[in-house]
DNA sequence: GAGCGCCGTGAGAATGGTTCTCGGTAGGAT
DNA sequence: ATCCTACCGAGAACCATTCTCACGGCGCTC
């Protein structure tokens, strides 16, 4: 039986209030900058399963884990800004069939893909092109 | 002005003869197995080298990066064992394009794309379900 | 409400892949 | 052959993540 405590509801509900992708130590930054006195470890745990049990998608990028709120029961893809972790939710149904296409004319069973797209957002184009 | 070392030879040697791919630990196991005395750094800094000159591919899978031989010029994908590392090389056209529109969609620029197939290949399937 | 069992927590240590440091070595242009 | 300097290797440093373990509080029972 799962315990309800306050950590792991400051947890989701700090994930929540993010926008975009966040990664355990950034979230466990920000919590202990409102007071909270959450540890690390539990941020890295409930991060983890959140996860694990749907309410939250997560990414390697540069050898960092990040995490972000998610809607669950739906599979789904994610547009992410290079620059400033913003994340848009795409539906990638063409992808999905081709990914299953592929695997089964190659003999490979129990298929699993991982799509990401970046680029840079609209906010983060324009600062660039500024630059 | 690049050099030309016996040690990023057998780095590239080494790579070119396995089959799917290897992390940079193991080559480097596998290469001071044959009686070489390549060094660990020298490796990894081999690898990375030839992944961002286009020589070789590169994944991260739990939290260890893995390295393929690749034919330098040609943006393909990979269809991977999760079991043994095989990797098939796939084109992904329609992939491509439908990354290329739904970064242009929502005003992303610079559009990059990560796609891996993963799944268990003919032979370790095989294996799975005699077990 | 009080007692109890035991899961979750947190500080710090451990882990492990990767990168850095720096004295030494060797590629290659002249 | 000489010189300059990029490259090498052993080990230390790095750093995100996981582990350890004593302690505290959640939730079930009465
Ligand atoms: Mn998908
Ligand atoms: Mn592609
Ligand atoms: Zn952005
Ligand atoms: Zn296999």
């Amino acid at each position: 039986m799962k315990r309800n405590t306050w950590q792991r509801e400051a947890v989701r509900d700090a994930l929540g209030r993010t926008e975009g992708f966040v990664s355990a130590q950034a979230l466990h930054a920000s919590l202990r900058g409102t007071g909270s006195e959450v540890g690390l470890a539990t941020v890295y745990r409930a991060l983890a399963d959140l996860a694990h049990e749907g309410e939250a998608d997560s990414l390697v990028q540069e050898g960092e884990s990040l995490y972000r709120a998610c809607t669950p029961g739906s599979h789904h893809h994610h547009l992410i800004c290079r620059n400033c972790g913003t994340a848009v939710e795409i539906s990638a149904d063409p992808v999905e069939a081709w990914a299953r296409q592929v695997a089964a004319e190659h003999g490979f069973t129990e298929p699993n893909h991982v799509v990401d797209v970046f680029g840079l957002c609209p906010e983060c184009s324009a600062a660039a092109s500024a630059r």
